[in-house]
RNA sequence: GCGGGUGUAGUUCAGUGGUAGAACGUCAGCUUCCCAAGCUGAAUGUCGCCGGUUCGACUCCGGUCACCCGCUCCA
């Protein structure tokens, strides 16, 4: 069992914020002019870390066909890279179903301050009636559907069984209707407010005359990027079903609420695959994209209790995933959602909504012949969607590690293969010939690294404050050249997670580390 | 968007109607042969921002921005 294991309350995101701060991991965008909110800014640190996990993504899932795994028809998975625009025509989000969608209609009650969505209330009415007094409830809420009935019967003065009311969606209200509305949990009408549009989606205008023609808008999902490019890869890479095609990019959604850190942030990046098989094969590729992400998750240090696959439930399965199709998200137990799960990844099976959806609106034909089956048909597609600022925030929260007994109290657990900072090279002290050998080490492991993370030369002040720097940075070796060196040719190693220190010859610390570094 | 809370050096926090401190961190020097030790010295804040009251505000009032908690939302 891991510490990850036996931990029962969670790390306090305070503690984890003033680090990440503190070390140069992420700070609030725009911080000298009072902020932003739902904007964050990724520091030296963070901004490595960042990009080595997308690196790990890139190269296991694209370059290397799902880390090399063989798919589910014994075949190596062949995927393909993609890098679409921020901004498209705005015909791909009418047609994808966000410019309906990112318009939901909500309806604030002024008396408790609720919201709800005015396509999720219904009104409950004395049965004829079309107008006056009614009652607002959600629907499939029992609850508040009785307390509506109660309501309602004592207003009318009498006992109501279920023949003597009708029950329509408040949408279907003229306007002026909504003010004869007794809201839920409230005794009077008059609270709700009009249906009213939140749009999250970022709005913006092409060209310098900025008239209602010319809005377009910022992607919610880099998704359709891939989709309206289906036929263009098709035609031009030699591909053929069933295979993928992938990105990492930048989304923005004008959230409500930003909130919990970069995990609710307006601006964020996403890192998707879009997965195109035959129909007949969806569910297989489904099972097999949803425990390799998992599985994948894991590999770059995501174990234990905090990480956890769940299948949703029929009723909560998007507009998108077909009847009885697969969707599952890889969640992760956040300090700020504990003991409960948040999101990081979900694996849904689309069908063919998006590739029929932008066929039927653009007329462009978004078939493919299948020469193996001599069949021609739309692919059906699996969409494997994770968010890399969310894994970046997970991969923070489970490299915290308080520790109590080490000089920094606190150090961040990295994978090696994700780790902003590779290693450290320390003389132990600062003379007798200890700086010169530090200095060539690191010389050699800058340039056998360095383009996977920093090495780092640090010569100033007590070996422990170095080590102590190292663990909140999540340094996982630094490399200690002492009295000793200059006559055995050999240095100690020193291992983050467990403080434990080994010897190892000079000449070899290169391919020692390169074997520890992973990926 | 609503309600509550918070906002002082990099971090964590004191503080008083008369123009600011501590600890740790950071930096420099000495010391130091393995885990923030010791000694000496240094830098750092228009006390979130704007406005008002006042002879004078970091301290009172208003607004605003940001963060945290709850509600809502998260296709």
């Amino acid at each position: 069992m891991n510490q990850t294991d036996t931990t029962d309350t969670p790390i306090s995101m305070d503690d984890l914020m003033a680090l990440c701060k503190r070390r140069g991991f992420i700070y609030q965008a725009s911080e000298i002019y009072g902020g932003i909110n739902g904007f964050w800014d990724y520091g030296p640190l963070g901004a490595q870390l960042k990009r080595n996990l997308a690196d790990a993504w890139w190269n296991d899932v694209i370059m290397m066909g799902c880390s090399g795994r063989t798919g589910p028809n014994g075949k190596p998975v062949r995927i393909v890279p993609l890098d679409t625009c921020i901004i498209q025509n705005p015909k791909v989000w009418e047609a994808s179903g966000h410019v309906g969608g990112f318009n939901d209609p909500m309806v604030d009650c002024r008396e408790t301050k609720s919201r709800y969505r005015a396509d999720h209330l219904m009104v409950l009415r004395e049965a004829g009636a079309s107008e006056g007094r009614g009652y607002a409830f959600m629907e499939n809420d029992e609850e508040q559907l009785a307390r509506a009935m109660k309501l309602l019967g004592k207003y009318l003065r009498k006992d109501i069984a279920e023949s003597d009311v009708s029950v329509t969606p408040l949408v279907s209200l003229p306007k002026e209707q909504i003010a004869d509305l007794v809201g839920p949990g409230v005794k009077d009408p008059g609270t709700l407010t009009e249906p009213r549009a939140f749009n999250l989606m970022f709005k913006t205008y092409i060209g310098a005359t900025a008239t209602e023609d010319d809005v377009a808008y910022l992607r919610p999902e880099t998704a359709q990027g891939i989709f309206i490019n289906f036929k263009n890869v098709i035609d031009t890479m030699r591909v053929r079903v069933p295979f993928g095609i992938a990105n990492i990019g930048t989304s923005f959604r004008n959230e409500v609420t930003p909130r919990n850190f970069t995990f609710r942030s307006r601006e964020f990046e996403q890192m998707e695959c879009e997965f195109f098989c035959h129909p007949s094969e969806s569910r297989e590729w489904y099972e097999f994209w949803r425990d390799y992400r998992m599985d994948w998750w894991e590999s770059i240090g995501l174990k234990g209790d905090n990480l956890r696959l769940r299948e949703h439930d029929e009723d909560e399965l998007a507009h998108y995933a077909k009847e009885g199709a697969g969707t599952a998200d890889v969640e992760y137990r956040y300090p700020f959602t504990y003991p409960d799960f948040g999101e990081l990844e979900g694996v849904a099976d689309r069908a063919n909504f998006d590739l029929t959806s932008h066929q039927t609106a653009s007329r462009a034909k978004m078939e493919f012949f299948d020469q193996e089956r001599n069949e021609r048909y739309v692919p059906h597609c699996i969409e494997p969607a994770a968010g890399l600022s969310r894994g970046v925030l997970a991969v923070l929260c489970e490299a915290y590690t308080p520790d109590p007994n080490r000089p920094s109290k606190v150090f961040m657990k990295f994978h090696p293969r994700l780790a902003p900072i590779k290693a450290a090279v320390f003389p132990l002290v600062n003379k007798e010939g200890m700086p010169e050998i530090a200095e060539k080490l690191h010389a050699d492991l800058h340039q056998r690294f360095g383009r996977r993370g920093f090495v780092e030369l640090d010569v100033k002040q007590n070996i422990g404050k170095r080590y102590a720097r190292m663990d909140e940075a999540g340094t996982p070796f630094c490399f200690t050249i002492d009295g000793d060196t200059s006559s055995d040719h050999a240095v100690t190693v020193r291992h983050r997670d467990t403080l434990e220190q080994e010897r190892i010859g000079l000449d070899a610390v290169g391919e020692w580390l390169e074997g520890k570094l992973g990926g």
